[in-house]
DNA sequence: TAGATTGTTAATCGATTAACAATC
DNA sequence: TAGATTGTTAATCGATTAACAATC
């Protein structure tokens, strides 16, 4: 079995080239498959069918190869696909390795837990700093992260071109603090404050967590699952 | 302007009856209708029509219309949709109310936090323990909540008939737990250990979180708008 | 070469939107 | 009643699956 693929994770082949927009659907997928290719390569897998992976996801090969068809080809006849080159193809399309610089807002328990996570260095995200209001943890450190007050928020974004923010904060906080990161320069917002960011900045971008959701969710799964039961 | 609607909430013309089973899709969406019939619950607003709600939502006002009546009838031509009731019919449709009782595995930063919130009560769900493996907490309490040895946790979430399982614990530990809980009777997992519980026990449902997931797609959306502002 | 597996087209399915008659 | 707004059907759009020819 011979393969195109080459040492360097480079391909012969001519690919790469974006076609038609990508749809949002595939969009939503690349980070799972991100997670799932990474798990391979740990586990020092070279190269994978898309009936394998098929199998190990809960998707349909068909739609495997459908998606990664969105951006050209990856994959070799009779071969599969080379797991490490297809890894660094997805982490390119999500921008890991853009070295994005990130700051955490609201020093709370969650911002704590966040603080404290491996998942920002894994994506490529640099945390450089936190903010909050109260005195008695400013000039602390959390996790290796310096606490700033919010006062000198501005200013630290504006000097050291902060990318993103991390939003911890209470939700009545929420759009003050997004005004005054948007203002500095921030163009991601993460939030994980209790309401609904919405922001028409133009080049800002949001992207609203909301727990409680999934909590819902699963009440909801429960729920049909006993009505289910109760059927029989 | 007259209303069929009646002050304590019901109604009078007949609805309710489940047609065809609910697509996915509006499943997914009605954890936000709840969020947003809320707050304008809370504004002490009475009623409201699909075009105001969609515009505060950002959707089609088709769309609301097609989704709420996958439910039955739940508003009135020339009125609008009753806001309490509407609210009370999603809260119903989603379990909320059915008291299910929930603990918390693993204690650590996330787990706090998650102790810390008012999401549990918010929709209905009582938090009555939380178990983890440090010696050092176990015995005491957070936000309330006491810690339990994980060694004690089998037999609690018997004695208790315990629902809902939130899991906060290193992913190494996350399936001997999730085991654990599952032979327990806990029919609901929700978990934010690093890894996607796949589990097969019947009746038994799981929602995976992946905040790193979203983390990644906000650096594609920052990386997606600076590729536009490039283009100009 | 023969076998494996992709890339890609066509068919199916589901979700969204538009339009309007029904009706409060 | 007249105006407003839903419920519902039909049209459109997008996403998924199936199938197989291309090709490594």
């Amino acid at each position: 079995m011979e393969s195109i693929y080459k040492l360097d994770g480079t391909f012969d082949k001519h690919v790469g080239e974006m076609k038609t927009p990508v749809p949002p659907a595939v969009i939503k997928r690349l980070p799972r498959y991100h997670r799932y290719l990474g798990e391979l390569l740990r586990e020092g897998r070279l190269r994978i069918s898309s009936a394998e992976l098929s199998k190990i996801m809960g998707v349909t090969a068909s739609q495997i190869r459908q998606d990664l068809n969105c951006f050209g080809g990856f994959g070799q006849q009779g071969y599969g696909y080379n797991i490490k080159y297809l890894h660094g193809k997805i982490s390119e399309l999500l921008g890991v390795g853009e070295g994005y610089k990130a700051v955490i807002v609201g020093a709370g328990n969650l911002g704590r837990a966040l603080a404290a996570t491996r998942m920002f260095e894994r994506r490529g995200v640099n945390r450089i700093a936190m903010f909050d209001v109260d005195e008695k943890i400013i000039g602390t450190k959390i996790y290796g992260l310096s606490v700033y007050s919010i006062d000198d928020m501005h200013d630290f974004c504006v000097r050291n071109k902060v990318d993103i923010a991390v939003l911890t904060v209470p939700k009545e906080a929420a759009y003050s603090v997004a005004d005054t990161l948007i203002r500095a320069g921030v163009r991601g917002l993460w939030n994980f404050a209790n309401t609904e960011l919405k922001v028409s900045a133009p080049g800002v971008v949001v992207e609203n967590i909301h727990l409680g959701d999934s909590l819902m969710t699963l009440c909801y799964e429960l729920k049909s699952s006993s009505d289910e039961e109760d059927k029989k």
